[in-house]
DNA sequence: TATGAATGAGGTTTCATTCAT
DNA sequence: CATGAATGAAACCTCATTCAT
């Protein structure tokens, strides 16, 4: 009787390997020169077998799009649950953001191609409604911790949702700027400006009477 | 020997008319779907031609990347000149870098796409090198504006590059979040975010003293 | 032991819905873009179904042809059992043809596609007899209108298979036509053409005599 | 200076000889089973050259198609010519069909194609118009050869273009016959049928007076 | 009976680039 | 300087069919 969910399970399987694959080779030869066939090759698998789990590229894309995001909103909710100050769940998250763009780097390219105005013309409304609902969590929990430091007196009453998107768009903008580090970075840390990022942030909505004690950074 | 200079000068016309016709496509098509030969028909040119003025398309985006640079730095400078204030230069710099981004989408583009992990894998070394010398100068600005109001006592003694480019990071990122204006920004005006973050970074590194009045914002 | 033969039933039946589901794509997509992964998607059945009824892609369209010219035989000989003068007859079963050809366009295309000399490569000499002789069946009520025309007197004596296989081609031929309505016929009305064509035949091989009066077309 | 010229020339001469090729396999294994690919080999081209000549395949079958009806108006004018006679045209015309037919399959049969609604489907309204025009001129001639009987007095006054839509339709359709000569067609002689389905027009059509002189047919 | 995963050759088309003229 | 024909690998995707369950 539960053979049928055990097909079903083994479906669902197949998919996942196939995302390893894909995700493994973005990362050797990136987006643009990754193909269905290569894909297909190192799954050991036939392109036609490739097109019975996915119906297109597009459609492989949006379900690497969304796993990488499913993993970054569990980083991010795992970063927080131990800290019960505002300020350090900020900083937890921000550290969170830059340890998945640096170990996770595939899923942040596939993230930052979304970004990009290709995706504008490659993707249709309706999938990008599907990704953008994924990522829509995400900024959703930085608005709540925002909203908690607001009610706590430990931030100003800002708009909740601006400064988490600020806030996103910033750790993200700033996580961009690895690319430059052999060049205009040259003589910078990035890790430090990452913190000076996230603090400058702090510092803005910050109360003045609020801890100021150093943030406890962990990893 | 002026005739040397006058074909100096043609050449220099008909690499700037190629780069126009780019331009052109890759804000229709995206630059995935722009070819050589597209870029070639629609410029009355050969594809034979196109390759002698540029080595390959690898050159085509460099060229780009730079022209689109400089133009920035062209807005960005302009904006600042009439300006006493550090944060009025910092809010004009802001504004320029918006309208240059909804303005002149293709330049914006092109440089999303030098952030991308694509370009590490596409471009060469040394190619990369030139085009980021011109990023430097838009980030040397930056930083300049900031030393200058750290010297006037506008703003704390903060690293001036390091913010710069902590500024510079949020402003672009802020601006990335267009492309999610129908999903996850739905309900928020963007210039809003965009004044809102800009405000914030003042007000995180200026000092308590000087001038709060309103920043006067003229496009 | 019923249940033998309601099994036959059920298999018919089963068939038939293939059968049906196969002619509404024909008509939505043409012959070339209907595949069978396809028909079996919208027969809500599994491809290994679809060839436990159906041998092969040729065998449907075989199983096609003939259902589409049991349906002519039916319509040709329903549309002469009222009639009693051969002018009639021949009149009133070219106007079947074109109802047919009009409201059965999915039938009309793929015995049209059987008529294409691609049959001859894509079909087995035995499946191509299968359908032929579905198809005599209505050549030869054809000629037995002309033949009792001939006896009646209505008609020359002209061989009457032969003079059948004409009539046939001339009214095949002419509803062809339909598909250049929009370029070689602009100005020209269809339907007349065909009486016209129909009245032709009929002038032909009708004896100086015999009933002049105005056929009666019902359809 | 005439380096031009000669380049145009061979450049045309070039699809001229893909052309050639096509039509040769068409003739071999039908229109459905011939591939760009195949064309190209079998040329001695590349893929890439051969999409240098033709834009799609659907500009290659409309190439192939004019040609094939201008053949075919060669042939009809060229068989005209000679013959006097109203009658002894309109045999040597359907004569002309029937040799094209035979000795020109893989023309008659993509002209078939055309005919088949899957064309409907497959090619753009503009193309479409341009092959239909060639079409035209081939009624346009039947048309003239009926209109100068009507003129001499050897035929009634009959709709030339509409009675020259129908000779032509009844022409093809019996020249279709010829794929079911194996079996529906079993013991009629197919040059039969055709002789007596071109005197059946023109009986139909001619005055009584006119020459009854027994045609002379020549190939 | 019924399923549906798997195949893999083959379909059309695009691409950056070269080179003889 | 300029041309544009030629390349051929590679892109994405579809197809009829099989077979273990």
């Amino acid at each position: 009787m539960g053979s049928k969910e055990r097909r079903e399970r083994e479906k669902e399987q197949r998919k996942s390997q196939i995302l390893d694959v894909a995700r493994e080779l973005l990362l050797e030869k990136g987006l643009q020169a990754t193909s269905i066939n290569q894909i297909a090759k190192r799954s050991e698998l036939s392109v036609g077998t490739f097109y019975f789990y996915y119906r297109s590229k597009e459609e492989l894309y949006v379900a690497l799009q969304q796993e990488g995001l499913d993993l970054l909103y569990g980083m991010t909710t795992a970063a927080i649950r131990r800290k019960r100050n505002p300020r350090a769940k900020i900083h937890a998250i921000a550290q969170a953001y830059l340890t998945f763009a640096e170990e996770h780097r595939s899923y942040f390219d596939i993230i930052n191609f979304f970004l990009n105005s290709s995706s504008e013309i490659f993707f249709s409304e309706q999938l990008k409604e599907q990704v953008d609902e994924h990522g829509n969590r995400i900024v959703d929990v930085l608005a709540n911790v925002i909203a908690d430091g607001i009610r706590s007196g430990d931030f100003r009453p800002v708009p909740a949702k601006r400064y988490a998107l600020i806030l996103w768009a910033m750790i993200h903008g700033v996580t961009q700027l690895r690319k430059l580090r052999h060049t205009i970075l040259r003589g910078e840390d990035l890790h430090k400006i990452y913190t000076d990022a996230v603090g400058l942030f702090i510092d803005a909505i910050g109360t003045a009477g609020a801890g100021q004690e150093a943030p406890t950074l962990d990893t």
